[in-house]
DNA sequence: GCGACAG
DNA sequence: ATCTTGTCGC
């Protein structure tokens, strides 16, 4: 039962999400939090983790959102959760976050709930960080919210605050020599938005690495080479290659009963899963309204004393925004 | 009509 | 994101 595609949002909603990643970018870490991500080797690091939502192709709602954990540097997969959902936001460029990010935090939170001791130290998203329009993209909401270190890993460049995918930007490709060689993404302002890496020796297109959250950009890059077997890190292939598998197995064989749906080679069986997963598409979650979201994630912020202070305002901006009586703009860029 | 457009 | 076969290269 396919069901049909939501239209764009109204300019209410999407001034309403703007609003709303002003407020979350408040809190967006740029730089190294960790021990293990000053290491040249990494040395701590244990695990890594990767999110991605897949569709289902004649359907604009029905998804498999997946995220799964690796083990550092093995890169073998540790855990994996699939989910059929249910999504409620349309697809709109500079606001991808409100589309996916609910269903992952939900996954993450499971996760924190049944398996703590398999938490990923990092997480790699598919899509930018702070390289976006307005310097929060979905890696920088899904690391604020989750308050996890987070890598943005973009297949394509997200053409922003004057960065153009001209012959000059090819040109820097083309001289982009063995993997793990990149160069800066330098916005408008000056100021490094990302860096383009080549991910492995033989791959043609880059990567667009972005810092989400909780890390430095050069740590970011470094760690980013060193999860790639292949052009796409691997937690993010991972987690790409079983959401695609699970929606194959579960829609996909209705009319071969008789065949057993088998996992593809590339996706080797787990060895933890979440509790209660079961083969049938779960049922949708409800996750929070983005207001909503944007408060439980001050009020859990406020009970730090060091960043109390700061959070004050945003925190009763957050609160008013939900009730529907929005401060204006001017009020976001007091203080 | 033309170019942009993370996923 | 997804629609899609073969084909070229290692």
């Amino acid at each position: 039962m396919a069901r049909k595609a939501a239209g764009r949002p109204p300019e209410e909603t999407l001034s309403l999400w703007k609003r709303e990643q002003a407020l979350l970018k408040t809190l967006v870490v740029d730089r190294d939090t960790e021990a293990w991500q000053r290491d040249p080797a990494f040395s701590g690091l244990q695990r890594v983790g990767g999110v991605d939502v897949s569709f289902v192709k004649g359907d604009s709602v029905s998804a498999c959102a997946s995220l799964v954990v690796l083990s550092y540097p093995e890169l073998e997969v540790m855990y994996e959760d699939c989910r059929m959902v249910s999504l409620t936001a349309p697809y709109v460029s500079g606001f991808l976050a409100f589309r996916e990010v609910p269903f992952l935090v939900d996954a993450v939170q499971q996760l924190r709930e049944k398996e703590p001791r398999l938490m990923p130290q990092v997480l790699f998203v598919d899509g930018n960080g702070v390289l976006h329009h307005r310097g929060f993209g979905v890696a920088c909401h899904l690391g604020v919210v989750t308050d996890l270190p987070c890598i943005g890993v973009a297949k394509k460049l997200l053409q922003v605050d004057g960065l153009e995918n001209n012959a000059l930007h090819k040109e820097k490709i083309r001289l982009l020599k063995a993997g793990g060689d990149s160069f800066p993404l330098m916005g408008g302002s000056g100021t490094v938005l990302g860096m383009a890496l080549k991910s492995h020796d033989h791959s043609t297109k880059p990567l667009y690495v972005s810092v989400g959250h909780k890390m430095s950009l050069e740590a970011a890059v470094r760690l980013t080479h060193g999860c790639c077997k292949f052009r796409i890190p691997e937690p993010v292939r991972q987690a790409d290659i079983r959401s695609r598998d699970y929606i194959r197995r579960t829609l996909g064989v209705q009319g071969a009963p008789a065949l057993r749906p088998e996992r593809s080679k590339k996706a080797q069986r787990p060895k933890a899963c979440p509790q209660g997963a079961s083969e049938e598409p779960a049922a949708s979650s409800h996750p929070l309204p983005p207001g909503l979201l944007a408060a439980r994630v001050f009020q859990r912020r406020q009970r730090d004393p060091a960043t109390r202070k700061r959070l004050s305002w945003a925190w009763r901006a957050s609160v008013l925004g939900c009730a529907g009586f929005l401060a204006p703009a001017a009020a976001l860029t007091h203080h």
